[in-house]
DNA sequence: GATACAGTTAAACAATCGCTTAATTGTTTA
DNA sequence: TAAACAATTAAGCGATTGTTTAACTGTATC
C-alpha cells in the first residue's frame, strides 16, 4: 500500500497500516461520535446514564421544548444508545446496556476531567 | 434542583447530579466529538496518530482531493488535535501530542474493536 | 365519550457542513 | 526570474441539521 503513494518519504508506516480498519469500520465509529457531537444530545446522554426520566422532566433540565428533546432522543434511540419505556402516559427513557454506551459515558467523564480544569472546584478564583 | 422538575416520581437521582458537568463543560466535550463525526475526518486523525504525513499522501490516502482534505486538516487544526510542521514545499501533519488526542485515538480503537466484530478477522466467511 | 395530559410527528425555516472548482500563496529548482 | 509543485483560500452549491410551531397519537381520568 505505501509503495503507491504519490510521495515516497521514508516513514516507516507500512505495518501501522496492517491493522487499518476498514472505511465501513470508521463510518460506524463516525456515526457515534456524530451523535455526541451535539452539545444538547450529549448532555441529555449524559443524564440517561445516570438516571431513568420522562420527556418532560428532560425538558424541563436541559431547557428546550419537548418536540426538541423528542427529536434527540429518537436520534439517540435510532443509534441504540438509549431504550424507552411506557408507563401509563409518560415515556421513561434510559442508556442502552451496551458496550458503546458504557464507552462513551466513560468517554465523556474523561473528557470533561481533562478539558475542563475548574471541574470539581466550582469555587476556584 | 430536583425539587423544581414538572414531574416528581420517587427517583433518587439528587446525588448525580451533585457532580454533572457544567453546560459550557458539555459544549467543550461535543466540540470534540464534531471533530470525529465526520467519516473521512476520523480517517485521517487516526492516519495522524500513527504517522506523520503531507496534504498528497493523506488525499490519496483518503480518497479525496487536496482542498478537501486540507479542509479537514484546519478543522482537526483549530481543534488543537494536529499539529503541523513545513519541511521545504510540503506541509506535514501529525496528531498532538495531548491527553484529549490520546484519549479520542484510544476510544476510536476500541469502539472499532467492539462495534465491527469481524475487525482482525478479514477473512471471515 | 369528552377532556386533559404526555409524547410524537410534520412542515417550514435558518444555519451549518462538506465538497468542487478556481484562484492564490509559498517554496524549490531550472 | 520563470516554471513547477505543494498547499491554502475563496466562492458557490447541494445536502444535512436543529429548532419552532402546529397538528396528531396515545393514555388516563372525569
Amino acid at each position: 500500500m505505501p509503495s503507491n503513494l504519490p510521495h515516497d518519504h521514508g516513514q516507516a508506516f507500512e505495518h501501522a497500516f496492517d491493522h487499518m480498519p476498514a472505511v465501513e469500520d470508521f463510518a460506524t465509529v463516525s456515526d457515534l461520535f456524530k451523535q455526541m457531537g451535539d452539545p444538547v444530545r450529549v448532555r441529555i446522554f449524559w443524564l440517561l446514564c445516570h438516571c431513568e426520566e420522562c420527556v418532560i422532566n428532560l425538558s424541563a433540565m436541559v431547557g428546550m421544548s419537548s418536540p426538541a428533546v423528542s427529536h434527540h432522543l429518537k436520534q439517540l434511540k435510532a443509534g441504540g444508545l438509549i431504550v424507552s419505556r411506557r408507563e401509563g402516559k409518560e415515556v421513561y427513557y434510559r442508556a442502552a446496556d451496551t458496550a458503546p454506551v458504557r464507552l462513551l459515558h466513560h468517554m465523556i467523564e474523561d473528557l470533561v476531567a481533562i478539558t475542563c480544569p475548574n471541574y470539581g472546584h466550582p469555587d476556584a478564583p
